[in-house]
DNA sequence: CTGTTTACTTAACAGTGTTAACCTTACCGT
DNA sequence: ACGGTAAGGTTAACACTGTTAAGTAAACAG
């Protein structure tokens, strides 16, 4: 009726869930909801998403999306290696708490209700660690760190780096402890975590 | 009727809610279907809990409880300060991959749709915590490792292998990647991180 | 033999995801 | 210009969900 035509409902639907999910929480991103929001009724959703796994699936994508962004933009090859690695884990760790219920988007949906092929999904963020392993492998060649297999390092990092985020999102973390000591160091054990450390024999 | 008269009917609810959580997943977890199993009606089970979210706080306590379990069970101050850390981080992975829906119950349930109280509930694994904060004091005491605070620096090695945990659980590590590697270099990065490496300027 | 408590039930409310069937509007080939 | 078709939406319904109010039946206390 008066809907504005220069935005596909798809889109729209894409961003009032998101915007719902956010602001009100996962349990009141229903599909009704959404479709109240966006002025048509549930089942026109089912138009451009198979079911509601389905969307939540596109807005994980999405949100995947973002978090790469930030890392690619603070990749800068002509800075020190160590210097980069530190800013990348900074800059994941700004992204997940500047944006926690985006983050809890790409990570807090249960995977039970999520079948097999959104494998293929996480492409982008494979990308990414290629990269970052591409980092490491410099590294490696300069003799800089210790380390077998760059891909698994680059892996191995950035779990490490999701635990200190998703402790501190859960809530987990001991009120007693600060957060941004417990970044630093964090931030500072993972990076010595696989510097070399050749103890002159 | 012909219920078992020695079992109370919240200890069988909980049985039954962890069984089909474990068994079914999350979303065939419902009131309806565990009153059914447990041969009463839903509405009974709000005789013993206030609601689902208070069911599923019940479970996640109990989970906690079997997880400290086990790292307690590994402590042995006798062994060697770094053998003994080692030791305690494969006991936790291997815990969280031996009963992943039970790992899951603690740590995937959604926070927002906790309350504020849960945190009380917490306590035991703080423990936990405390105790491994003490090692690392011993640990300390003995020039062994770097670190201002043993209580933070528990939390960020518990921190990071949660982050390898969750990364397998939720199935975002590399096919190419074999998972026994991921966590053994894993594990090494993570006492590696900690460990003193004065450059004998 | 009452009164109260305990442990449970039935019935209902408001909401959920999802599907089948239907209606409009727009476009396309003849 | 006209009929067919397909896109993009609708309504109504199904089988569920968590939760609550009210009722019931048995056990126990004075």
């Amino acid at each position: 009726m008066l809907t504005l035509p220069y935005m596909s409902l798809r889109k729209e639907i894409l961003d009032v869930s998101k915007d719902l999910l956010i602001k009100d929480g996962f349990s009141k991103m229903s599909m009704r909801r959404i479709a109240k929001r966006a002025n048509v009724t549930a089942t026109s959703i089912y138009l451009h998403f198979k079911n509601k796994d389905d969307l939540l699936l596109a807005l994980i994508e999405e949100s995947i999306h973002n978090l790469k962004e930030v890392l690619v933009e603070v990749m800068d090859p002509s800075k020190g290696f160590i210097q980069q690695l530190e800013e990348m884990a900074r800059a994941y760790i700004r992204f997940a708490l500047e944006h926690p219920k985006e983050y809890e988007i790409i990570y807090m949906v249960r995977p039970e209700e999520m079948p097999k092929y959104p494998r293929e999904k996480f492409n982008e963020v494979r990308n990414a660690y290629e990269l970052l392993a591409g980092i490491i492998s410099d590294g490696k060649a300069n003799s800089l760190i210790d380390v077998d297999d760059p891909l698994i390092c680059a892996y191995t990092i950035w779990a490490q780096i999701h635990g200190v985020v998703s402790v501190i999102l859960n809530r987990r973390l001991d009120t007693r402890i600060p957060q941004q000591k417990f970044i630093d160091q964090a931030v500072d054990h993972i990076i010595q975590g696989f510097i070399i450390q050749k103890t002159p024999a």
